[in-house]
DNA sequence: TTCGTGATAGAG
DNA sequence: TCTATCACGAAG
């Protein structure tokens, strides 16, 4: 199995762990960090989209999505603007299924201070605990759009531990596909948007 | 609870 | 052109 299996701690995540199918790596992403810049995050809540069959993901209704999808490579940024207001990251998912991953939530590792400023907040606990705040504490825009994130060591995921307990429960804020239980977020930890409402409880 | 905000798509 | 929709967050 490509992917994290293969990759030791500290590495950076290669496209093969995007050429999986989303749930997986939605789910495997919990506990990796996140490195932008010269800001790190440990990626504590995401959720699958999946292009087929998942009313909620943006390949059901918009073309421009499914062309995305057809002219990028595993690993590409998916960027866009929601409610006008809030940029969301995600990560193109082309293997077994194709879709998506959404970056829900961080707990925040390295500069901090410069996510403070750029937030405008001190608490910790708010500067990365959901998809808009965290694009603002990284300063991540439109122009990371279809950007790859297998390449670039300043702009990339990294394995940082072995196992991760994470819960799996329903996805936040979406009206179709809502019963699915494809959001997932480390246990117990302080820095994910919504706490989940079930326990059930996945081991690595 | 409500409300701002702008990209997108589809109808007319 | 016009309108509905939307994977959110902050204030109250």
């Amino acid at each position: 199995m490509p992917g994290t299996q293969q990759a030791l701690i500290g590495e950076m995540i290669g496209a093969d762990f995007f050429r999986r199918d989303p749930l997986r790596c939605a789910r495997d992403l919990v506990g990796c960090e996140l490195i932008w810049g010269r800001c790190r995050g440990g990626v504590v809540e995401t959720e699958a989209y999946n292009a087929i069959g998942d009313e909620a993901c943006h390949c059901f209704a918009r073309p421009s999505t499914r062309a995305f999808v057809e002219r990028n490579q595993a690993g590409a940024a998916y960027i866009y603007l929601n409610y006008g207001v809030h940029w969301m990251l995600n990560v193109l998912v082309k293997g077994t299924e194709n879709g998506f991953v959404l970056i829900r939530a961080l707990q925040p590792m390295r500069g901090i201070a410069l996510m403070k400023r750029r937030r405008g907040v001190d608490d910790e606990r708010r500067l990365c605990s959901g998809p808009g705040k965290l694009t603002q504490a990284l300063d991540i825009t439109i122009r990371h759009h279809e950007m790859n994130l297998c390449v670039n060591e300043r702009f990339c995921f990294r394995k940082i531990a072995d196992s991760v307990e994470v819960v799996a429960d329903r996805r936040i804020g979406i009206r179709v596909s809502a019963d699915l239980p494809w959001r997932f977020t480390s246990r117990d930890n302080q820095h994910v948007s919504i706490r989940p409402k079930v326990s059930s409880g996945l081991k690595d």
